[in-house]
DNA sequence: GAATAAGCTGACGCAGCAGTCAGTCAGCCG
DNA sequence: CGGCTGACTGACTGCTGCGTCAGCTTATTC
């Protein structure tokens, strides 16, 4: 009784133009799309758009919002599936790199928003925010239980995400790709033999 | 006999029209820079910038290009200073994070041209790319002597660019710094004992 | 001081885009 | 069938920004 056929109706043309925005994003970039490009690749008019949403600024936001929610869970997930740190990354590693495999499109949405341009970015999209906070309490766990150097949890998880984008980027753009799992096993030991903490001193030379 | 008084004068006028486009730049972004913005910081018309530049891209492209020839021998030096690839990379962090530091508006200039949506900035800007291939052929030297695992050269290069980039960016955020000399440490660490050739073997845990 | 040249100006033309709203039309009800 | 409803449309408005150019101001020359 909850969901009358209106409101039916209206959720799937929610998603209809939020699916449309997405691939326009991707193409485009987040800062050249117009309403007219969400309303041809969705195949309808400009105004019915604002028959579903305030703004151009409100569809982009809900757009990214839930492109980000199932992204968030894998992330979750994959952070759940390893027993230590070193193990966590990779899994983490591979969670994002596959998911930006299969889903270009969110790959590009993804970097539009990491994008430290200015800070507007950053400040702008909580969901990038939530995104790296979530990688934080990864990474202060670890720091608990003396897995990571006694470096600034926030630095470290920045650099994880920067690290696991560019590779990201790269694979995109190469034509004959790696291994996915070699990748992932590359920013886990570029990642974690930087900063793991030295296992029991077998040099110190530097 | 070269240069007559006009051209010092269209020198000195190109100089100040750069400048003011890197301050805006710095402040908007470079999308959302107008001619008109740029004119206001100059303290000159409109129709002036266009005495002295065809178009707005062009302002653009040459402020981009004219700022990083100072950023290219800074770290042309850098590399040349340190003897192994250890130091190298700490001397390279170290006068990248000393320029970002002394040239908040360049970094933010370069943060615009690395962002690396849809690849149009990568492609278009040949500057960010130069800067890249001085990394890249520093990682070359370094894997050719054996020092750095064999991992494809252009990746590591990337990667390490973009841990600067996020060191950087994080620094800039800081209201208390930490000193510099700590971060390209830090910067030092988190890419050589990620990327260095094993030394001897000390444990094979993994 | 007048005449000429050079440099500079900013209003204007034009293009593109966000958001609006009067009008259209398919479907439904009596 | 004829009238009503509401989802949808797309032309229109207002605005912003690029690039131009007729004219103005300042420097230079005689």
């Amino acid at each position: 009784m909850a969901t009358t056929k209106g409101e039916i109706v209206e959720q799937f043309r929610c998603q209809a133009i939020r699916e449309a925005a997405m691939r326009v994003v991707s193409r485009k970039g987040y800062d050249h799309v117009t309403v007219q490009d969400i309303a041809d690749e969705a195949g309808i008019a400009k105004g019915t758009v604002y028959l579903y949403f305030r703004s151009r600024e409100d569809v982009l936001e809900k757009t990214m919002s839930i492109s980000f929610e199932d992204f968030h869970i894998l992330i979750r997930e994959a952070i759940l599936r390893g027993n230590t740190f070193v193990e966590r990354v990779e899994e983490v590693a591979k969670a994002h790199l596959g998911y930006f495999e299969e889903q270009q499109e969110f790959f590009r949405l993804y970097l539009a928003m990491a994008e430290p341009l200015g800070e507007r970015r950053l400040r702008k999209h909580a969901s990038y925010r939530t995104h790296i906070a979530q990688l934080v309490s990864m990474v202060e766990a670890a720091a608990a239980s003396g897995e990571v150097r006694d470096e600034p949890p926030e630095r470290i998880a920045i650099a994880l995400a920067s690290v696991i984008r560019d590779i990201g980027l790269q694979r995109m753009t190469e034509k004959n790709k790696r291994p996915l799992a070699d990748d992932a096993a590359f920013v886990r030991d570029f990642i974690c033999r930087g900063i793991a903490a030295p296992p029991a001193t077998p040099e110190e030379n530097l």
